[in-house]
DNA sequence: GTCTATAACTCGATAGAC
DNA sequence: GTCTATCGAGTTATAGAC
């Protein structure tokens, strides 16, 4: 394992602090003082706070596309699907106290009305066709991408509101409904099995 | 119909503010350009910024009870719910643009880890105890509470969804499934009628 | 006296020169 | 890596207008 660079560090600790604390709060001696660097030095990596909310949602997309691919050692739909809706359960202590990383990211470009805020919403596009195309496999071919939507939506829902009550007993039980809701999906007639 | 005084006005823009852009990103010079008087002139109605947000939560949670009375002119709770379910549905431009106002507020407070985020997230409180008093009408005494945050949730997922991709055909169409979704609850055995 | 406007102060932010 | 410039934030002080 190579000795992570100062580049590195610097957009593992913006992508902790803008989601622990959101992009604009969070500045760039925040983030220094977290990397142990003087802020002089930031402007030998980036050149603006921008420029490293674009590397910032480069990894995020990286880290998601990686995920999806160890999910795919599941073969089979269902459970690949199941991996993404426990996703929530594995993340439970950061979602109830921060909410989506996803989400809350969107939500406060699209109020700053931020160039980056589509690309953030990119993430999003990444996990709906990846779930589209589990649905797809399990025979809901013509209503893949609506499922896909509405369980991302789902989910959103579920950090929302786990995160404004502090509630986990709420989070859990959401993600079993959610689970149910899954195997008693109707017609399923998957291509193979 | 009393002229509105100055705390009123800069009660209304900065509510509108904080919901467009942000708590944080609204400034006082924003909201004074927005009212038509000085910054300074502020500080004989509110003694700081924190005191402007109470005075805008106390001022969402008067208005989130007055239209909850509305509602019940409403005689059938299953029509009430439904009223809630449809308010997506009129403020639908709103909700696409910025996401809704109660979620994306206990999002930004909870990252900025403020004082006033418990007080917005009882707004969530008002409409949970609200919807459960329906549920329970219509005969889900012992899960009233439950449904009643469920369907908040769904509210949610389907606000930062539509606002994340401005996307209006899944907005309706997650409305309508949600209606489905309340006339197909099991067991249904209302204590009247 | 109540409301309002102007100006100045303090602090911390981004940004950049050395 | 330090040090400074510049800007804008929240806030305060003071003085004028109704």
């Amino acid at each position: 394992m190579p000795k992570p660079t100062t580049r590195d560090m610097i957009e593992e600790k913006a992508d902790d602090l803008f989601y622990e604390t959101g992009f604009e709060a969070t500045s760039f001696a925040d983030i220094a003082k977290a990397v142990g660097i003087s802020r002089g030095n930031f402007y030998h990596h980036f050149k603006s706070k921008d420029d490293i909310l674009d590397a910032v949602i480069d990894r995020r997309m990286a880290k998601t596309k990686a995920m999806l691919t160890t999910w795919e050692e599941d073969a089979a739909p269902r459970d690949r699907i199941v991996s993404f809706i426990r996703l929530m359960i594995a993340n439970k202590a950061k979602i109830m106290a921060y909410g989506c990383p996803v989400g809350t990211l969107t939500t406060e470009l699209t109020k700053l009305d931020h160039d980056a805020h589509s690309r953030a919403a990119d993430i999003f596009g990444l996990f709906q066709d990846w779930l589209a195309q589990q649905f797809a496999a399990l025979g809901h071919g013509a209503r893949a991408q609506k499922l896909a939507l509405h369980l991302l939506g789902r989910s959103q829902g579920v950090a929302v509101m786990a995160s404004a009550f502090k509630d986990e007993e709420m989070l859990t039980s959401e993600v079993a409904a959610l689970e149910t809701w899954l195997d008693q999906l109707e017609p399923l007639s998957p291509v193979k099995g």
